[in-house]
DNA sequence: TTCCATTATGATCGAACGATAAAAAAACAA
DNA sequence: TTGTTTTTTTATCGTTCGATCATAATGGAA
């Protein structure tokens, strides 16, 4: 019994998130997240709440979208644990090559960006960075190695897919990327 | 015949580098600016111009310190030179477990922030971290193998360096980071 | 059809933003 | 001391920021 909403919040959710993944938090205005959605600011606050509460949903929307996808690549891949985490890394190297990933990884851009001075974001990165740590870990322990060998590489490789966004976003050419992506992948298959 | 200035203008960038480093360009405000340089506004910008200026005097000031320092560092290891450039990596990794670097490197963080959008900005990151690649080529063409393996492992090398930070400004603990550059240390050495 | 809870809209708020201009102060040359 | 040039200070500019409000519109419940 009352006025139903007439937009998809889930696609003007995954409009606010390109923005603020794009230019981040503070480079990122009301006036630009409202273009963006289509929506007046009015109905932006309404949905979302505010600036901040919108960039932790945008936050939340990237780890069950992107994030997700790529945990489901990795663990669909037949072949040893090594072989799948290398071949993400690869994947997302050609993929660069191709003109993708501009914009770099959005929890990776939150990171450097915002986390250092907002617990509530550095919590909320963290958890949506956690599927694709324990992905990595998941498909390490299945290959014949200790538990801790696994969790050293797993941290390793997630130091190689951050570093190689940040190069990505940094204007690194797609030579650079796989030059430093093929000797993360062999240092996984030790 | 004219008045002098009252301050260290190399201190004053200091300190405004400080800022920019921590708080990101469009989370850096000139009074923040102002206050942290004991300057009023007016002597900012007769100074060093304006804020996108400011920034790229803040880039190059490091680039001059901090860089440098860590090339001077490498460059006088006395081993090979994949045992130098890891024993920079571990090094870094133990002085953030001591509570150092808590805000990153300004490179990278100024990488994942601002490069994106601005030409001008990325050109100088990129600028400013070439001499870390460089010694980092330097060193391990000295040990016994090709250049362009040598180049692999540079590139290789500064994603591990890029991506150690984005974990630690992410909010990593010192047993992550530490495990995440056994791995990058030990693939140099191959 | 009438009612009503909710959404959509447009106007606008006070605060903070980056930046500037005019006036006051200072130091050196003559 | 005077004159010149730059710095320093103070005040403030116009804009844009994030956010809110009153009003109009909407569609299911009664």
């Amino acid at each position: 019994m009352a006025r139903p909403r007439s937009f998809d919040s889930g696609a003007a959710l995954d409009k606010a998130k390109a923005v603020f993944w794009a230019k981040g938090y503070e480079g990122s205005t009301i006036s630009e997240l409202a273009a963006a959605t289509g929506l007046k600011t009015g109905s932006l606050y309404n949905a979302f709440g505010d600036k901040h509460a919108l960039y932790l949903k945008a936050l939340d929307r990237y780890g069950e979208k992107e994030v997700a996808a790529a945990v489901a690549w990795i663990a669909r891949q037949d072949c040893r644990g090594a072989e799948a985490v290398a071949g993400f890394l690869k994947m997302i190297a050609a993929q660069v090559e191709s003109g993708a990933y501009s914009d770099g990884c959005f929890l990776c851009n939150a990171a450097a960006d915002q986390a250092a001075h907002d617990p509530v974001i550095a919590a909320r990165v963290s958890a949506n960075m956690a599927p694709l740590r324990q992905v990595f870990l998941d498909r390490l322990k299945g290959d014949p190695r200790t538990a801790e060998a696994a969790a050293i590489l797993a941290d390793f490789a997630l130091a190689a897919y951050l570093g190689m966004f940040v190069m990505i976003r940094g204007g690194a050419d797609g030579p650079m990327i796989r030059r430093a992506v093929s000797v993360a992948g062999a240092a996984l298959s030790v």
